[in-house]
RNA sequence: GGGCGGUUAGCUCAGCUGGUCAGAGCGCCUGCCUUACAAGCAGGAGGUCCCCGGUUCGAGCCCGGGACCGCCCACCA
């Protein structure tokens, strides 16, 4: 750290990138697969969107994984963050479709061939944006083995996992109602689907028949009416029960159904049952076994059963319906409707409920597993209020359809011949076989993430060495779509848990309470925060914002981030331009603060070890925070100043420093490793600080008596300051003091005053007593007289506490003894005023 | 329609198993360029802990009810 003289603040601009080649170069984040999982420690990251470029959430997510693993190395434990990114069929799918469409081309003219080719062509290009900014951040993930979705190896495991579960009859092919996203022209799963409220839409009410009027608010789908419904105990309807009535415009006659489904309440208690294109009525179809008609297509259109409606959009062929009703006089009523309508989370279009054929997965023999794991505490959610929510889920569990109508994913093993149908890891003999077209659901692959990556079904070296992996950390939006279907993937594949915690983390919402969102602007780019404030200042920004819920982002504590790390720069400048060049770094104590600040340091790293351990980001960085500033700082490297710096002061500072570093290093890596270099000792090896053992607490430093004195001594100045502010009394004041004197020289130097028998009226000051300035005894008195008020306020609320009988006789001994000793020294206090 | 979380200083948030718990950071005010740091130092002001009941010797903390905010789940046309 050559020309430190001149260097005032820690220009974390000018170093970053140089840290972060020193830590590549170092080979730090690739650990041998060596040792046992028990032993190592390992996360899996959860894959950013190959398309993707870092936001606030992969930030926070990424700085609380770092912390973690650089926390694990300084243990001395084999770490490794296994790194990759998602293929993420829809997303990436639709990017390049936007891509060609720009260009006048689009991927039905490509074909499908050439159409994947180009999107890996883009994803080559485009592809590894993410991971450049993951090492801007000082994420020591593991570079030289990143894993991506659709590695060859990757795609092996994928068709291996989704042949044997055929094989064992979970997966299996059906014609169902699925949601249909007409933006990206595939079914999509029930997690993918966003439930949007308060949409208005016109309620049509249709007459039937004279005794039958329904209500809906799609009149194009009665083209695909099967039957009508109504509830079996309305007594306006039961004598309909087993007629029928003639479908207007089509002329079917439906049967009347009883079904308890029906609300007598809504409407006019009639339902049309449109099985083809409503859930609900799918449900009710499916148990009266009525015919499902598709009215509407794949490719969004009207089909052949809508009869002269057919090849109209809905929308299209909803107004001609109307029309056409109105025109016969059927329609009865109109009124606006808000109601909660479905939406695809993935393209943003309503979803289209339709009949289709498509390959689901049972989940009922998978999931009993994945909630014993968690209710067992084999797998912990912390907090814990979101493993009730995992079980909620998985006990409700339902199939989940895995295929879609993309291009850009894991093609289905499956191959079609007449009726046959032939799903394994090689295409079938003979000919003729046409393969599905379909791709699995980008989930189907996430969900084998943290054994896929370290090579299974291999037996590789990284899965022996690495797997199970410790934690997950992540968001809350998807703890269902991925991590429930992690643990229930691992438990069915690799015999265990996939990770023993998963750490649920604040989703950062911005400033005013809105969701973080390009769209609506209110995104803030991290890497513009690193540019401003540098990456250590982001890092601790974003833990100290962490919570268990979600939170606002704050500027403050990206500051409050800078501060600090400019704080320990200063701090290790001040030590560095006194301290003689000491090679032992073993603490000298030879002073109370000495005794009292290797305290402190024992406490403060306790106090980080429970923190990791809590997953509590945000007291971890606070702690380090309060420690470096409330007490190396403004006391500590204080105190120090009036002494001089001989051998031992010198190796007591270096040594503290060393292990402030250390102990700040998880959290803020770069400032930390740039000053590193110029305290690490003289033992002549350059060794990165990522790369350093810290020792844990040292017991033997906890010095009771040290941190009470230096607490003593702390709270007068404090007083003295106080009263100095308050009295403006600037000058040097003669002192008598009653305490020990171990700190007389501190004292004296921080409270600017001398020992000696001072003369007129006295003010006691903390344990002081110094005369009272003449010119102020306005101020004195009127300062003595609050405290006064003061005390017999606090005096008559102990007091009457204690002549409560009640809580003399039903309070533990020791806080009725207690608030005893705090009366009688409130009571001294007043005496001696 | 269920479920969960929140409501504490101007702002963003801590407050563990009820007994110095009324806190932090920022902001604000005052005074300081005290030779590591003005991205600094010292000091200070600011709050019916959402409301109403209850339990208790004692309640931000526990219980009941209510109000508002947010989220998740859910097949009422």
């Amino acid at each position: 750290m050559a020309g430190l003289q001149d260097r005032t603040r820690f220009e974390h601009a000018t170093v970053e990138s140089r840290i972060v080649s020193r830590w590549l170069e170092s080979g730090l984040h690739h650990p041998d697969p060596v040792g046992t999982p028990e032993e190592n420690f390992s996360i899996a990251i959860p894959p950013p969107n190959v398309t993707g470029a870092l936001h606030m959430g992969h930030a926070l997510n990424g700085s609380i994984q770092d912390t973690l693993v650089r926390w694990a190395r300084g243990e001395g434990r084999n770490a490794k963050w296994v790194l990759g990114t998602d293929h993420a069929g829809i997303a990436t799918q639709t990017q390049v479709e936007r891509l060609l469409r720009s260009e006048g081309s689009s991927r039905e003219e490509l074909g499908r061939e050439a159409f994947v080719e180009r999107v890996w062509q883009w994803r080559d290009q485009y592809g590894g944006q993410i991971v450049e900014q993951y090492k801007r951040l000082g994420a020591t993930c593991d570079y030289d083995a990143e894993r991506f979705t659709m590695d060859e190896a990757y795609v092996a495991a994928v068709q291996k996992v989704f042949v044997e579960l055929y094989e064992q009859g979970l997966i299996y092919r059906d014609n169902y109602l699925v949601n249909w996203d007409p933006g990206s022209g595939s079914a999509i799963s029930d997690l993918e689907v966003e439930q949007r409220e308060g949409v208005r839409d016109t309620l049509y009410k249709i007459r039937y028949s004279d005794d039958v009027v329904v209500a809906t608010v799609r009149p194009e789908t009665l083209l695909a009416d099967t039957a009508v419904a109504v509830h079996p105990d309305d007594e306006r309807y039961r004598h309909l029960i087993g007629t029928t009535v003639t479908l207007p415009l089509v002329g079917r006659e439906l049967p009347v159904i009883a079904d308890e489904h029906v609300d007598r309440e809504f409407g006019t208690g009639c339902l049309k049952i449109t099985p083809g294109h409503d859930p609900n009525d799918f449900e009710i179809g499916r148990m009266h076994g009525l015919e499902q008609i598709s009215v509407i297509g794949e490719d969004g259109l009207m089909t052949e059963q809508a009869g002269r409606f057919a090849g109209l959009t809905p929308a299209a062929a909803q107004e001609a319906v109307v029309a056409a009703l109105d025109a016969e006089g059927l329609i009865v009523g109109r009124e606006e409707y808000v109601h909660t309508v479905p939406y695809s989370h993935r393209s943003g279009e309503r979803i289209e409920p339709l009949i289709s054929l498509q390959w689901f997965m049972r989940m009922d023999e998978l999931a009993p597993p994945a909630i014993d794991a968690v209710t067992s505490g084999r797998v912990r959610i912390h907090p814990p209020s979101q493993s009730r929510r995992y079980v909620d889920w998985l006990e409700g569990i339902r199939p989940w359809c895995v295929s879609r109508q993309l291009w850009w994913g894991h093609q289905l093993p499956v191959w079609y011949r007449a009726d046959e149908t032939y799903v394994g890891l090689t295409p079938p003999e003979g000919d003729g076989w046409e393969r599905d077209p379909d791709v699995l659901d980008t989930w189907f692959s996430s969900a084998l993430w943290p054994f896929a990556t370290l090579g299974w079904p291999s037996d590789t070296a990284e899965l022996r060495a690495f797997y199970p992996t410790d934690v997950m950390v992540t968001a809350r939006d998807i703890l269902f779509l991925w991590v429930a279907r992690m643990v229930m993937m691992g438990l069915r594949f690799t015999g265990d848990i996939p990770f023993s915690d998963v750490y649920v983390h604040s989703v950062i919402q911005a400033p005013d309470g809105r969701r973080m969102s390009k769209s609506l602007g209110t995104g803030i780019d991290p890497l513009a925060e690193i540019d401003a404030h540098g990456a250590d200042a982001v890092r601790f920004g974003l833990l100290a914002m962490s919570s268990t819920q979600d939170v606002r982002y704050s500027a403050e504590k990206i500051r409050q981030g800078q501060a600090l790390a400019n704080k320990l720069f200063n701090a290790t400048r001040f030590v560095l331009l006194n301290v003689d060049a000491a090679e032992d770094a073993a603490p000298r104590p030879a002073t109370v603060e000495d005794r009292w600040i290797l305290s402190r340091l024992q406490r403060a790293k306790a106090d980080a070890a429970e923190r990791i351990e809590a997953f509590d980001f945000a007291k971890l960085a606070f702690g380090l925070y309060d420690f470096v500033y409330g007490e190396l700082c403004d006391w500590y490297l204080e105190l120090v100043k009036g002494r001089p710096f001989d051998a031992d002061l010198s190796a007591t500072l270096r040594h503290v420093l060393r292990e402030t570093l250390l102990l700040a290093h998880p959290v803020i890596p770069f400032v930390t490793e740039e000053l590193w270099d110029s305290v690490a000792g003289t033992d002549g090896q350059s060794r990165l600080l990522a790369q350093t053992r810290r020792d844990g607490p040292d017991g033997a430093l906890i010095d009771e008596r040290a941190e009470a004195e230096i607490g003593d001594l702390i709270e007068t100045v404090r007083a003295l300051r106080a009263w100095r502010e308050e009295t403006g009394t600037r000058d040097l004041l003669v002192a008598r003091a009653n305490g020990p004197d171990a700190t007389r020289d501190a004292l004296a130097r921080l409270g600017k005053l001398e020992w000696g028998e001072p003369g007129g009226e006295l003010v006691r000051i903390g344990s002081l007593e110094v005369p009272a300035p003449a010119v102020d005894t306005a101020v004195v008195e009127a300062q003595r007289s609050a405290r006064r008020a003061e005390l017999e306020q606090e005096i008559a609320r102990a007091a009457g506490k204690l002549a409560n009988d009640g809580f003399v006789a039903k309070a533990p001994e020791a806080v009725v003894a207690a608030e005893r000793d705090k009366l009688e020294q409130l009571r001294a206090e007043l005496g001696a005023l």
